[in-house]
DNA sequence: ATTGGCACTCACGGTTGAGGAGTGCCAGCG
DNA sequence: CGCTGGCACTCCTCAACCGTGAGTGCCAAT
């Protein structure tokens, strides 16, 4: 069993193993950390520490490294989520002034988010799960184009080019706008991709002109929501893994796949479950199935009114957690704020 | 002076030196190379060659490696544009089927080339500079919020929600889209930003309840047409940077940030001057202003018939030209094809 | 339970030396 | 004059070696 002062053991080792990249041995640690006992008790409850494998020592006499498990007790129990400076509050403020447009916040926020930790920023466009169609819109570009805009109430826009062949006057144009408005309004994405099924089973008659427009477009709008369906993220910093690239052992080449592809991250964030602040974090060989075993990632949900969804930070196993558990979730409540605000104009 | 078979010489070394990565020597390309004489002679050719900068031994009693300059005389007078296996085509045309929408065909074709290279793909947007504004749409979504579109007829589409703080009925919302739309279309982007300028400090009147909000919305719109301004980028395969490191002597950042920026590359394909058949690299050193000098990138123009803009490739100095130059000047004509197919429903 | 002492392990850095790839130069040859 | 074989030379690469020092595990003493 690991006593009491094992546990600080380990807690400074995971410190001083951030801070210095170095495996630490005894002498080091009563060095840096005042334990008020000797060398040699230090690795009495390093021995202590190594059977319950939360360190490990890459070779026989060298100092040790937090193993993963190690890295998930000092994040579960050890860290005190630091709070932020003063300073890099206002940075955060400076970066979020204004933005009234969804896409232009998480954008910002993004940004804010790698620029105060050094490391990949993610940010999650609010579930799908809970958004709700809130508008349909058709606008006719000549030579037959017709661009097809969907909005849902979390306030993301889809938006996408359809070629219908043919130009329609205000009459059918309201027409097919007031179909697809019934067809949608008010209803989840998912509903909404359910009801264009069914309604193209049902229209199925191509004798009117308008209706065989009218089942293009209700194509293009499926599209739209497919669109909406799949999380989006938003993305900043990863230029960042290459400067850190020292800290992962492989290639960063599945970190940058995953972060081109996406989709991995989505589920990754999607699996993770936050604790009681909202607060979560998957470390190193927890994220083995989604071939990011060297790193790991911490997030914050937001937005806790509506349809919440995660800020994150993509980066070494071997991070500063406390600090940046403390940048997202500080990130994560200017966002919610924000978008709170805007909660009340609507 | 460089002998006509010092020139095959250095072919040969280009050659091999993208095809083993190690530095390669007389004997290994009397080897490879029919060249039918003794490899002293190669290594008198090598002197010549050393003399006029095309080459370089990393140290005494190394093979040779070809410099910036040997690489771009290889390009300029050496290199014949590999065509595509009918593989190769046959997986383009199956990326490239059946996308009407602008997003939907650029971001199929940057995929389609670097599913094919291998190499970090880059697709720009139709260029601003010949675009013109073809719609202007207000769409309210409540809450005194408005959805603001401008497109332009290369296909380009951006929109934007704006808060207007008020509600308007049809007439109301008919005039302002008819100023906004009488104002700009038919106008290039950058005449557009202009008027809208203008049109601002004239109308300094906050009294009309409509005006206060048409003002709003012009900066919207304005912001709309700030993103066109900025030739925009497509990119994939970054990933692939990771995979080639050992090809950049120093570290990759340079490069994903590059990427992840965009606006340098965005310069740097701008400045790149396309031969004859609108074939363009940039080699080495010839991007140090950029920050890229171990990168090289190939580009083709594309639509030739209105506004064009470039498809290219990012990759180490060290690429296979030949085959990266056919890769680009395809899949930029397959788009060609692809837009102008287009066109003729226009 | 804690500690000082001590023998032991092993990575790290520098040195040395053999091997080998490749060069430059030169004299000879067609 | 261009080409060739020969040869001495350079210097990188690799492996072996070795001293140093950090750090450990263990133990007897407190």
């Amino acid at each position: 069993m690991v006593s009491e002062r094992g546990l600080e053991v380990l807690r400074a080792i995971v410190q001083d193993y951030v801070d210095t990249r170095e495996p630490v041995g005894s002498k080091t640690i009563v060095d840096r950390h005042a334990f008020g006992v000797s060398a040699a008790t230090i690795r009495n409850d390093m021995a202590l520490l190594e059977d319950e494998e939360l360190i490990v020592a890459p070779h026989t006499s060298s100092g040790r490294i937090p193993t993963d498990k190690g890295y998930r007790v000092f994040v579960d129990h050890l860290a005190e989520v630091r709070p932020l400076t003063p300073a890099q509050r206002t940075a955060i403020s400076s970066f979020l002034e204004g933005p009234v447009d969804l896409d232009d916040a998480l954008s910002r926020t993004v940004r804010a988010l790698t620029q105060l930790t050094g490391q990949v920023a993610i940010v999650q466009y609010p579930s799908f799960e809970r958004a709700n169609v809130s508008h349909v819109e058709l606008v006719q570009l000549g030579s037959g184009r017709m661009l097809v805009i969907v909005v849902t109430d979390t306030g993301r826009v889809s938006q996408r080019v359809s070629n219908v062949q043919d130009e329609f006057d205000e009459t059918d144009l309201g027409r097919m706008r007031a179909e697809l408005s019934t067809l949608l309004v008010g209803r989840s994405v998912r509903d909404g991709l359910h009801r264009i099924e069914t309604h193209l089973a049902l229209h199925d008659d191509p004798t009117k002109p308008w209706d065989a427009a009218t089942r293009v477009l209700a194509r293009a709008v499926a599209e739209d929501l497919e669109e909406f369906r799949q999380d989006r993220l938003v993305l900043a910093g990863s230029a960042n893994l290459a400067k850190r690239e020292s800290d992962f052992r492989g290639s960063i080449y599945p970190l940058l796949e995953a972060i081109e592809q996406q989709v991995t991250l989505v589920r990754l964030m999607g699996e993770m479950v936050a604790d009681e602040h909202g607060l979560a974090a998957s470390i190193g060989r927890e994220n083995e199935a989604f071939g990011l075993a060297e790193a790991s990632v911490v997030t914050s949900d937001y937005d806790a009114t509506g349809a919440g969804a995660r800020v994150g930070l993509l980066g070494p196993t071997r991070m500063d957690y406390p600090t940046n558990l403390a940048a997202v979730r500080a990130v994560a409540r200017y966002l919610t704020r924000m978008l709170e605000e805007d909660d009340t104009s609507r």
